[in-house]
DNA sequence: TTTCATATTGATAACAGTTCCTATCTCCGT
DNA sequence: ACGGAGATAGGAACTGTTATCAATATGAAA
C-alpha cells in the first residue's frame, strides 16, 4: 500500500508498520498528543520503535495531509487526527486542550487577505481556564 | 525608576540598565525580535550582558505587560513591542513577518465562548506568501 | 515467488532554544 | 556608608527536534 507523498519531488511512499500503526492512534478522535505521546502508547505494541522514527513519521504523514500538524503556544508540538474544520482551548494551568468548532467563526484566511501576502492558513489557539482549575482557583482565593 | 510587577506576590521590580536597554529595543515600531536578535543587537551597548539575562528579562517585560510574548509557529519565540491589537502573517518561504492589523476580526474571545472555558485570550497568526516570495515563485514555474 | 531498487528503520550524535545555578554585584532604603 | 533584597554574568544542563548512516524491510516487476 501507498499513499500520496507530499509533493511531486518524493516519488513513492510506504506504508510501513511502523507508519500504519502511528496513523492509527489518530483514529480515536479528540486527542491531540505530541510526538513523546505518541512514542509512548505506541511502545507498547512496537517496542523497538524508535523516538526519531516516530518524529519523522508525524512530520510524513501531516505533509500529507492525513494528519494536522498543532503549532500552538505550548512547549511541545501537537498533531491531531481530526480532520474536520475546528481550533483549539489550551488551559493555561493544567494544560488540557480543547476542540472549539470553528463554525461559529468568519472565514479568517479572507478577513486577513489585503495586506500584501497570498494567505495560505492560520493557527488559532484559545487560552483559558478549564473548569476543572476553575473551580481549584475559586476555592483557593475563597480561603 | 520602579514598574508594575507581574503579579502580587513579586514586591518590587528594578528597571535596570540593562532591562531598560531592552525595552528600548521595543520602541522601534513593526519589528518582531526573538531573543537572539534581542541579544545581538544589544551586545553593541552592553558587550557583557548575558543572553540568559536577555531571556529573564523578555519574560519579566512581557509579564508587566510592557511588550507582548509571540507564541507562533515558528521555531523561536518572538516578542513585540507594538502596543495595539494586531495579528501577524509569516511568510512560509522566508520568514518574514507583518502585521495585520485587528480592526476588521471579530472579537474571537467572544466567539470561543461557550465550551467549558473561561477564554482568556488568544494567538492567531497567518500563514503565506509575502510578495518578494510569491514573485520569485511565478518566476521559477515559468522556466 | 524471487529479485531488486530504494524508502525506511533504529541508534546515535548533533543541534538550537531555553532554563537553571552560583558567585558576584548593584541598587535602594536606612 | 551600610546591609540586604534582588539583579546580573557566565556557563552548564536540559528539552525537544533534526540529521546521519549502516542495516533492513517494502512494493513492484519479472
Amino acid at each position: 500500500m501507498k499513499f500520496k507523498p507530499p509533493d511531486d519531488t518524493v516519488p513513492l511512499l510506504r506504508m510501513t508498520r511502523q507508519r500504519r500503526i502511528i496513523l492509527e492512534e489518530f483514529h480515536t478522535p479528540g486527542r491531540h498528543p505530541t510526538p513523546d505521546d505518541v512514542y509512548m502508547r505506541i511502545r507498547r505494541k512496537l517496542p523497538n520503535i524508535s523516538l526519531g522514527t516516530v518524529y519523522r513519521n508525524l512530520e510524513i504523514l501531516s505533509q500529507a495531509k492525513l494528519i494536522k500538524k498543532l503549532r500552538l503556544g505550548c512547549r511541545q508540538r501537537r498533531y491531531d487526527g481530526g480532520l474536520h474544520r475546528h481550533y483549539h482551548v489550551r488551559c493555561v494551568k493544567c494544560g488540557k486542550i480543547s476542540d472549539i468548532p470553528a463554525d461559529s467563526f468568519p472565514d479568517l484566511d479572507d478577513t486577513a487577505k489585503g495586506h500584501g501576502f497570498k494567505i495560505l492558513g492560520h493557527q488559532l489557539e484559545f487560552e483559558g481556564l478549564c473548569q476543572a482549575c476553575r473551580k481549584a482557583g475559586r476555592s483557593q482565593k475563597g480561603r
